[in-house]
DNA sequence: GAAATATATAAAGATTTTATAAAGACAATC
DNA sequence: GATTGTCTTTATAAAATCTTTATATATTTC
């Protein structure tokens, strides 16, 4: 799954720093822009998710540029301003904005603002699904068919069985996937890679003797390959 | 075109007149309720286009009168509150509000804030009945019936039964259901988890033993499915 | 091909996680 | 203020999963 990506347009260099330690520790995707010009060129090749404009910009007024994103730009736009006169702010919600807030704002007010404003735009729930074979995982939903019916398989399997699949084709060395799975102690447990590879061949191999799905690389680790 | 329906939850009267008075003449259709009751009640008839709550109601907690309306209604919700608490904002707007005004506020910008909640209006028509196998669930109505049979629930049995019956298929984490059911600061108490799921088996399954609808994702979390 | 190395698998042991009953705490209602 | 229903907490049994051990089988190396 893809972060989502913000599009700040603020010329104030600290508050642009404050924002994006939060974006990014919030888990957003930050993108700049420090005027109007800038910012509606930015928009345009980025289409992001969101985007966050302060009003008070030195080359473009602030209302200029909303409505211009608004020609075209769909997603949330929430303004910020120093601006707390009624009209302004009425006007900049008449213009298409989302949401507005007058500085200073309180962060994790912001936060939440963000969430609620991009909550009514993700109703189409990625439904993100791996398909190899016989095998069909569903991301979001974290199940697994195998021949359309539900897998049951445990924490661990799952996520080896991930793993592979996401990587098809690819050899995976054991300590890849010790690593990835365990944890970076249990790099040298090889034992315990085999003990699970074994439980999910004997769950979606045709013949767990002579796996056609879970191919053994002697000496450097499995890969996995649709059946032919 | 008929004219949009907006529903006031507010206990105070002469703010419910000041609103009315405005909003009629903005050409909204307005009703009134002046508890949480009673709002809960005509939200449910009237299925309004906007509802706008303030938290500060003398019966049921705002925000306990907000989550019972976001089960169903998916509309925007407009919070006025006296709290300028960022905490209580934050709660509010995570929990489904769509703005959040503190009084005193601007009425121009109120307005301008509710024009701007009701244009990017959500298509999908609220649906209000839930159903899978045997399970039928009136979220308006918050009557749950198994077998045609109207089934005893508590609050809490019901909350959890709509998550998991919401997104069928889906495995649900401890973490996710935990946090949406019992608040942010539950997310450790898995054991309250185990007891209400024991307690809807006992309600919906035909052998609680080996369930065949709220399945066990050892480590994980549960999972709704079908009966088959 | 024989020795060394690596892998597969079953099964036992250890640990974690889950299910369930039941007691205690709490709040609402009459 | 007793009663009732619900939620929270505690205790314990059961189940599921993970780890470890043992041994057979396969693969590589020389």
């Amino acid at each position: 799954m893809n972060k989502p990506t913000i599009l700040i347009i603020d010329d104030e260099p600290q508050i642009r720093r404050l924002l994006e330690i939060n974006f990014v520790s919030n888990g957003y995707l930050v993108r700049q822009a420090a005027s109007g010009k800038e910012g509606l060129l930015l928009a345009a090749n980025l289409i992001p998710d969101i985007i966050v404009l302060d009003l008070g910009l030195p080359d473009i007024k602030g209302h200029e540029v909303l409505k211009v994103l608004r020609e075209w730009y769909t997603k949330p736009i929430l303004i910020l301003s120093v601006q707390s006169n009624e009209n302004d702010i009425i006007d900049a919600l008449d213009q298409g904005a989302n949401d507005y807030l007058t500085k200073p704002f309180r962060v994790g007010e912001l936060m939440a603002r963000i969430r609620s404003a991009s909550r009514n735009k993700t109703t189409d729930e990625t439904t993100q699904i791996l398909e190899a074979g016989n095998i069909e995982i569903d991301l979001v939903g974290r199940v697994v068919k195998f021949k359309g019916e539900v897998l049951k398989l445990t924490a661990t399997e799952y996520s080896l069985l991930v793993m592979l699949v996401k990587n098809e084709g690819k050899v995976l060395t054991h300590q890849f996937l010790l690593k990835e799975i365990w944890g970076m102690s249990f790099q040298a447990e090889t034992q315990y890679l085999r003990v699970f590879i074994a439980q999910l061949r004997k769950k979606i191999e045709e013949n767990p003797n002579h796996p056609q799905l879970i191919i053994t690389e002697s000496g450097i680790g499995y890969r996995f390959q649709q059946s032919t």
